[in-house]
DNA sequence: TCGAAGATGAACT
DNA sequence: GTTCATCTTCGAG
């Protein structure tokens, strides 16, 4: 099987809309305290930091928790919200811009077992939902600012998997109607009958 | 220093 | 479909 890791150019594309949809397919591999996991991804949203309130990074907004996201391409982005869960985003574009693609939602490939483990046992589905594949693939808050590579233990390996553009859906983002006008964008796209994609949406299929 | 809200998920009714 | 767990972050005072 082709495997290649994922170079800086392709974090560093100027359209984060157009990184977000490539990743779609791309296999997202965790190699943590000996533990080996992976997914392919198959659920990914589009933030940027112009122009588009549901980012924290909106309008040159600079806070110590998004300052990652103004560095280039390629670099980690986690954070805790409502408290209790972690999200994992990979920041792209050039640094000064800050542009980031959550990953939402991954099929798990390879050390499921240990994906279950860390879910605890409680779903099937262990990485629907960008939550729970953090979860999943034991990514927290101390992979904040690290750069996709295989020294970090965490990065995206292209595998040769080809997503057609017709199995693609453009769908609003999730979670974000605080952003007005900005939540109808249609910045999360997600592979077609994919059942770990975390939320159907009726009328985007 | 303090208060409010959040890019969610699981367990309920 | 509804509720609630749970705590960092950030902007206001």
């Amino acid at each position: 099987m082709k495997k290649t890791v994922l170079n800086p150019a392709f974090y560093q594309h100027y359209s984060v809309e157009e990184v977000a949809q490539a990743l779609l397919g791309k296999v997202l591999v965790t190699h943590k305290e000996g533990i080996y996991t992976s997914g392919m991804i198959v659920e990914t949203e589009a933030y940027s930091g112009r122009h588009d309130k549901a980012c924290h990074a909106n309008n040159g907004k600079r806070t110590p928790r998004t300052e990652i996201m103004y560095a280039e391409g390629g670099h980690i982005y986690t954070y805790l919200i409502y408290g209790m869960h972690i999200l994992f985003n990979v920041v792209t574009n050039m640094e000064g811009l800050a542009d980031a693609v959550l990953i939402r939602a991954i099929e798990p490939l390879e050390g499921l077992e240990h994906m279950q483990v860390r879910r605890k046992l409680s779903h099937q589905q262990v990485g629907k939902g960008p939550g729970a594949l953090c979860k999943a693939l034991g990514i927290g808050k101390p992979d904040y600012g690290l750069y996709l590579e295989e020294a970090s233990g965490i990065w995206i390996e292209d595998r040769g998997i080809k997503v057609p553009e017709q199995e693609v859906v453009k769908a609003p983002r999730v979670g974000v109607d605080y952003a007005g006008d900005d939540a109808l964008l249609l910045r999360r796209y997600y592979l077609k009958n994919n059942m770990h994609v975390s939320k159907v949406i009726k009328n985007y299929s």
